[in-house]
DNA sequence: TCTATATCACCC
DNA sequence: AAACGGGTGATATAGA
């Protein structure tokens, strides 16, 4: 099959644009190539009032990367392309192995250029593509022999897309299936550019406050701490003075096998318990420094922080955006920034148990489907199938029991072992393989499921979504990039599945809500971020919902609608993190030492 | 003094 | 030998 034996148009297209921090990118130019033709349309800023396509079913649009492509047609006001080939995602699908050897395995890397140098393509050099970035990132007004030079540049992305078409065309579209799902991911970058377009609401006010004072207040809190403990050399934390303190303090210390300090919260937290006065305001120092963090937010003059939402970048096809740029990446208490604007409001909707519900229905195991949707919940559920609990239990009957379930079910999907549970838990190592072995017994389908996928992908096999992300977990020898051995992990690939259809659920999910109009701001994960005037909410979240339960069962099979859980925040109030103490309590934490620093001089 | 590496914390 | 999946990023220390 032939891309052009399917479309009547196939348009290859690249923009220039102008991304100030945080604002929504202003168009430059336009350059598209029609490939069965051979017409070239070349647009200047003043000549965009028309599309060059028609946004119908025989026509493709074919770009790199096409979020930033889609985003100006949005901008411009042009209609979304029904069909979107973006040969970015595709060569990362095509390319798409252990997380430690994608380096090597894209040894040019994942930029278009890179991608030419592939597939063994010319194309221009970094140097004049720099340069050529520079000057239109400078902004206008532009000479007329500028103009034509950005223009010029803008086609040589084109003639570089024409060329890499063919290259990957065959291992692209070999058949309709995979014509079609390569279309879904392009469908996918058009509600990625919408979010990327609109942003997040940022309490511009607050954050404008809390940058102004960071580092003070990062270093009167040491300055005070310090007076005593002395472990902070330079406003840094130094090991060997915390040594010291330790020993001054004759306290016994946990060390790994070289002597060195283990310095995880995990263990301040243990020696709290030892030496609570001592300890206790250490280690609340180095939490509350950590989330002082997340200076890199980038907010446009609209009040919007704006952000890659990098899609299709982990190996699972899970989304990527920066932690330090994505207000959802930075600690749950920094969520409080986010406020709608006057008049709006903001709803945050994320699948219960999501990956678990995938498990249950792309196994097919009706008995984990049962404890998915039982009445009480899916942790109690298999505590009851399994015996550990009466029939008749509920969550403040069985609550310790209800707990110990919980670590199995969550920590199963992980590939978690024994040693580890009962760590995380308390529980003895033989009451954990215990239980362990117990969820084997109960979902044993399940199980069957899961050990069919790791041999496939042990054995070197693709392993693959419902609309076929895929990916090669024993590819290459197993080392990394500089010849060190590598162990296959089959955790990872027992985990694949449910983490990559959960984020082919999100996509559809994505795509579902951005095309029926509801204003779609970010994903996460699990969830994701509507926005409507608040009058509108509660009807817009009714809608999202019954949409993000469509690509649950358009996912997961007939009637596996998975349920969603629902925040809702109304100007004039910002994002509380629901049921979070600590989140909270970091918040006021934090407010708190903002005031002080703003009434002292 | 700059860079690479390890460790740690955060998100789902 | 150990055994928690996918990530990003800040920080401190070691190394060149």
């Amino acid at each position: 099959m032939k891309l052009s034996d399917c479309y009547r148009e196939i348009w290859a297209v690249d923009t220039e644009y102008i991304a100030l921090d945080g604002n929504a990118p202003i168009p430059v130019c336009v350059v598209a190539k029609e490939l069965i033709s051979g017409r070239t349309a070349r647009l200047w800023q003043n000549q965009l009032a028309e599309p060059f396509y028609r946004p119908t079913g025989d026509v493709l649009v074919v770009a790199f990367m096409a979020a930033a492509e889609l985003a100006i047609f949005r901008q411009l006001g042009w209609p979304i392309p029904s069909r979107v080939l973006d040969l970015y995602v595709e060569f990362l699908r095509l390319t798409n192995g252990p997380a430690a050897q994608n380096a090597l395995l894209r040894p040019y890397g994942v930029g278009l250029l890179g991608v030419l140098e592939f597939f063994g393509l010319p194309s221009i050099d970094h140097a004049e593509k720099t340069a050529m970035r520079n000057l239109i990132m400078r902004g206008g007004p532009w000479t007329e022999v500028e103009r034509l030079a950005i223009l010029n540049y803008c086609e040589t992305d084109v003639v570089a897309l024409e060329r890499l078409l063919p290259a990957m065309e065959q291992r692209i579209i070999g058949d309709f299936e995979t014509h079609g799902q390569a279309l879904l991911r392009g469908r996918y970058m058009s509600a990625v550019a919408g979010m990327e377009i609109r942003g997040l609401p940022v309490d511009c006010d607050l954050l404008r406050r809390l940058n102004t004072h960071r580092e003070a207040i990062t270093a009167g809190l040491i300055d005070e701490l310090n007076r005593q403990y002395g472990v902070y050399v330079g406003g840094s934390f130094n090991e060997a003075a915390f040594d010291e303190w330790v020993c001054r303090s004759g306290l016994e210390w946990p060390r790994d096998s070289s002597g060195r300090l283990n310095l995880q919260d995990d263990t301040f937290k243990a020696m709290e318990g030892v030496a609570p006065a001592l300890v206790a305001p250490l280690r609340e120092l180095r939490k509350t420094l950590v989330q002082l963090r997340g200076k890199g937010l980038q907010v446009g003059i609209d009040g919007r922080a704006r952000t890659s939402i990098r899609p299709f970048a982990s190996v699972t096809g899970r989304n990527q955006p920066s932690n330090r740029e994505f207000v959802f990446g930075l600690g749950k208490w920094a969520r409080s920034l986010l406020k709608p604007a006057e008049g709006m409001a903001i709803a945050y909707l994320d699948w219960k148990s999501q990956e678990i519900g995938v498990a249950a229905c792309l196994s097919g195991d009706e008995v984990l489907w049962a404890s998915y949707n039982a009445p009480t919940d899916p942790y109690l559920d298999f505590a009851i199938k399994a015996g550990l609990a009466p029939p008749n239990a509920n969550k403040s009957t069985h609550k310790a029991i209800r707990q110990k379930a919980k670590a199995i079910v969550l920590g199963v999907n992980y590939g978690k072992g024994a040693k580890a549970i009962a760590l995380e838990t308390g529980m003895h190592e033989i009451e954990a393989t215990t239980l362990l072995e117990l969820h084997q017994r109960t979902y044993r389908v399940f199980w069957g499921w899961v050990k069919a996928t790791v041999n496939a992908g042990l054995m070197g096999d693709s392993i693959r979504t419902v609309f076929g992300w895929s990916w090669r977990a024993a590819w290459l020898p197993q080392v990394d990039g500089k010849g060190k051995a590598l162990q296959l992990n089959e955790r990872a690939l027992l985990n694949w599945p449910m983490q990559s259809n959960a984020a082919e659920m999100l996509r559809l999910a994505c795509c579902l809500i951005d095309e029926g109009g509801i204003r779609l701001l970010a994903p996460v994960h699990d969830a994701l971020v509507i926005e409507a005037p608040t009058a509108e909410i509660d009807a817009e979240v009714t809608r999202a919902v019954a949409l993000m339960g469509i690509a649950s069962a358009v996912v997961l099979g007939e009637g596996r609608v998975l349920g969603v859980d629902q925040y809702v925040v109304r100007w004039p109030n910002r994002f509380i993190e629901p049921d979070n103490e600590a989140a909270e309590e970091m918040r006021l934490r934090i407010l708190c030492l903002l005031s002080r620093m703003e009434s002292q001089p």
